[in-house]
Order: C-alpha cells, then sequence, then structure tokens
RNA sequence: GUGGUCGUAGCUCAGCUGGUCAGAGCGCCGCGUUGUGGUCGCGGAUGUCGGGGGGUUCGAAUCCCCUCGGUCACCCCA
C-alpha cells in the first residue's frame, strides 16, 4: 500500500532556492525604501478577530465571501487575515501611538478562491500605511514610495491610475445617484451585472462586460459630485505628484476592492502583463476605519502590493534577475572531510561565505560541486597540501583558455583568509 | 462559486484512431582523469504513464465517470 503523498494545498506554492533569493531581495529593496522614508516595521499576528475584518459596512468578497476563519479551541472565532490594513488600523486603536504613525509590513494574505495566475489562496503583500493625518501631501508621500519600489525593482512599463471617492458623504450621495442612473437602464446591462446595481453600484462601473461599459460610459462621474474640501484634495494629490514627476492616469472608473476607501485611490498597473489579475500595487485613503474599529477619528491611507505579482511583472520586463553566486568558496578537501569541516568553520568566521561537499566524495565530484555551487573560488587541501601547511586556490569562473584550466596558487593557511578576501574583492569589481 | 482546458521520469515534452508504449532531450550519477570544474566520449539510474475510486474491453498511459491538482476566463482582488 502507497503511502499518501501530500501537496501543497491549492492556491499556495513553495518557493525553493534559488528563487527564494529573488523574494530575500526583494523583501530587502523595499525595507530600504520604506525606512528611508521614515517608516518602522509592523509586525502583527497573522489571524485576529473575525470582527476585526469583517465589519458590517465591509461588503468585499475577500471578507464577506473568502475568508479563512474558524473557531479556536477556546471559542474565540478568529480569521487568517485577508489582508493588511484592517490589522494596522486594530494595532493602531490598541496601542494608540503618536501620530502620524508610519508602519510597513510584509506579510502572507489568505482568500479563499479559484487561483490563477496571480492569485493564489496564499500570497504575499508588502504594505505601508499612515495613520493620523489627513494631509494630500501624505497621499502623495504613499504613492511615491509605492512609485519608488517599482524603480528599485526596475519596472518601467507600469501604469498609475489615480481616483477619488470624496468623503465618505460624497460617496454615500453619489452612489445613490449612480443606482438610480444605474435602475432606469439596468436591462442594457450585461446580465450579470444587473443584480450589483443593488448590491454594488460601483462596482457596474468596474464591469469588464462590453454591454455594460457602453451603457456606464456615459454615467454620472464621482468628479461632478464632489465637495470642495475634496476637490481640493484631489487637486494638491495631482500637484503633488505631478511636482514629483510621477505620471498618473485619472481613472474614474477605478473601483478599489475594499469599501472602507474614501479621498485617494489608486493602482498600479504593468502595461506587459496581459493577464487579468495584473494589478501588483494599490491603495487608498479610508478615513473613516479606524473608527469603525473602535478608535477615535482618525484619517488613514495606504497600499499594499503582491509580492508574486511584481515578479511576474518583473519577468515580463526581463528585470529583477534572481541573484547568482550564493557563496564565495567552496571547500574541497579529498584528506577525509576534516579540513573541510575546519577550514569551512574558519572561513566563515572570517566573513567569507563557504560551502563543501559532504560523504567523501572524490576530488571531480567535489569540483563539480564547486563549480556548480557559483562560487568564484574554491580552495583545495589534500593530502600534499595538508603535509606542506598549503591550500591550493582556484579560480573557477574564468573560462577555460581554450582546454587550459584557469591558474591556480598555492597559499599557506595562515594566509589563507587574507589570500581570498584580496582575491574576492578583485573578482567582485572585474 | 461558474465555465473552458490540461495532468507521462527532477525539468520540458513525444507516444497517431486502445494491442513491444514505457520513450527523447536536458538534468542527475559513475567512468575516461586512483588530486581538479567546462567541453568531449562511454555507461547508468529514475516513473506503480499525477493520486485514488469505478466503468468499457480479450487487452488502456491511450475511451468514459468521479475525485485531487495545474492553468485560463468570469466573479473578485495583491
Amino acid at each position: 500500500m502507497a503511502r499518501a503523498k501530500f501537496q501543497a494545498p491549492k492556491g499556495t506554492h513553495d518557493v525553493l532556492p534559488p528563487t527564494s533569493a529573488r523574494w530575500e531581495r526583494l523583501l530587502a529593496t523595499y525595507a530600504t525604501v520604506v525606512e528611508r522614508a521614515g517608516f518602522g516595521l509592523l509586525q502583527s499576528p497573522m489571524f485576529e478577530d473575525l470582527g476585526v475584518f469583517q465589519r458590517e459596512t465591509e461588503g468585499a468578497d475577500a471578507v464577506r465571501k473568502e475568508m479563512y476563519d474558524f473557531v479556536d479551541k477556546g471559542g474565540q472565532h478568529v480569521a487568517l487575515r485577508p489582508e493588511g490594513t484592517a490589522s494596522v488600523v486594530r494595532a493602531f486603536v490598541q496601542h494608540n501611538p503618536l501620530t502620524p504613525w508610519k508602519v510597513w509590513y510584509a506579510t502572507p494574505a489568505f482568500r479563499y478562491e479559484r487561483a490563477q495566475a496571480g492569485r493564489y489562496r496564499q500570497h504575499h503583500q508588502v504594505g505601508l500605511e499612515v495613520l493620523g493625518s489627513a494631509d494630500p501631501d501624505v497621499d502623495v508621500e504613499v504613492i511615491s514610495v509605492g512609485w519608488e519600489l517599482l524603480q528599485a525593482l526596475g519596472l518601467q512599463q507600469v501604469e498609475l491610475l489615480l481616483n477619488t471617492m470624496g468623503t465618505s458623504a460624497d460617496r454615500l450621495a453619489y452612489v445613490e445617484v449612480l443606482r438610480a442612473w444605474l435602475v432606469e437602464r439596468r436591462d442594457e446591462l450585461a446580465e450579470d451585472d444587473r443584480d450589483k446595481v443593488d448590491t454594488h453600484p460601483m462596482r457596474v462601473l468596474d464591469s469588464k462586460r462590453r454591454a455594460t461599459q457602453q451603457v456606464t460610459a456615459h454615467a454620472p462621474a464621482i468628479a461632478d459630485h464632489l465637495s470642495p474640501e475634496s476637490e481640493a484634495h484631489f487637486a494638491r494629490v495631482q500637484e503633488g505628484l505631478t511636482a514629483r514627476g510621477i505620471p498618473f492616469t485619472l481613472a474614474p472608473r477605478l473601483v478599489r476592492g475594499f469599501d472602507y476607501y474614501t479621498h485617494t485611490t489608486f493602482e498600479l498597473v504593468p502595461t506587459l502583463v496581459d493577464n487579468a489579475q495584473a494589478t501588483i500595487l494599490g491603495g487608498g485613503r479610508y478615513d473613516g476605519l479606524v473608527e469603525e474599529l473602535g478608535g477615535p477619528p482618525t484619517p488613514g491611507i495606504g497600499f499594499g502590493s503582491g509580492i508574486e505579482r511584481l515578479l511576474i511583472a518583473c519577468d515580463a520586463e526581463g528585470v529583477f534577475p534572481a541573484p547568482e553566486a550564493r557563496i564565495d568558496v567552496f571547500v574541497i578537501d579529498v584528506t577525509g572531510g576534516a579540513e573541510a569541516r575546519d577550514l569551512t568553520a574558519e572561513l566563515r568566521a572570517a566573513g567569507i561565505r563557504c560551502d563543501r561537499a559532504f560523504d567523501q566524495k572524490g576530488m571531480r565530484a567535489q569540483m563539480k560541486g564547486a563549480d556548480r555551487s557559483g562560487a568564484p573560488f574554491a580552495v583545495i587541501v589534500g593530502d600534499q597540501e595538508l603535509a606542506d601547511g598549503v591550500a591550493t586556490v582556484r579560480p573557477l569562473r574564468h573560462d577555460f583558455d581554450g582546454d587550459q584550466p584557469s591558474a591556480q596558487q598555492t597559499v599557506p593557511r595562515a594566509d589563507l583568509v587574507a589570500h581570498l578576501r584580496d582575491a574576492l574583492s578583485k573578482d567582485a569589481t572585474e
């Protein structure tokens, strides 16, 4: 009877080396970008009380239908987080930090849905939030940092879509105008969109169906229903982006997934990725959310960005490749392994990244391992070197000169670390 | 949740309408070089033909159904 074989659950995936090195680098890049802008890391639990995410006013599918929720052994109803913002707001309300509170995070997010390219049941997001300031310049800063992340990754073919929802009062008023307008034209809409007129009129604007798009092309626009305050806020955001040299496209039909958004909303969309799940970074302002979670009236804004989708976009542009060599030196020991054991420890203590072969493989096999490791140098210790108190340092990266292998040197063991450091710095500058 | 499509060695895939169909390339391992990576040559291993269940048949990787998974679109979102 064959034993059952397990595999990663549907919609989840393992990231193995060397691909995982891209993840490490992406996270490091993100941390650099946000920390130089004054954001600090917020580590918060991956699950929360269900109510943190599932609020009465929230109609997003991610929260209504796709939550990974369960009752724990103590009877508490909890949920794996489907998005990053609500957790941050909960932490803000709980700890009442000084404002503006600028935090960033990197976290898995869970949604029970059918997987496809760029959409998973467990995906990973980096994001940030600023709580406690209504200044439109904060909107500009948040969008700028998102933009800088993409720049740092090397992404060029990206479009910034910008919209505003106005204040929540503007939004509510507009939604009713829109609903009334749509009700009169319900029969002209694509069949699948008709129910949304009642449940989620703004989503009708976002429909991908042609029949619906033809109708909504003339629908009332939020821009015509903004209060002077909202107009001024949005104008200042646009002015700031222009001053920063960040190109944007006004997208009056841009409808973000969560209902908590007010004022500025935005998405960054890669233009070269042709699947439907393309948005790599999205966010907006949410001036009522803190109150909904029991805090004082506090404005907030942030974005989330999907790591899997960022990498898909990088692949489409051929940028941000996986890093190459993971180690500097591969130690080869044909005297039985004790030399490799001690020498790797010595080199590592000196800050030199190194690895070795195990299982007492032959010289040839160890050299193949050295070659495969990507290390620029092999350090060879055999019986002769051991007797002489030396090691052979052999460059691996230079191409063969015809059939002649690259030149190697004999180095006294006492000088080995210094020699390798010197050789490595020369190798790095080539 | 709805619909389409696919699922053969670690990877990419071939296998025509059921009867040497269990294969190729790459990768991997060994040897040529008992102390030297690439290239080259020689040799080798690997799969219950994605897993399980059921059906048709003298006979199924090959046909049908269920199930699991990938993938694409919708829904929705990062």
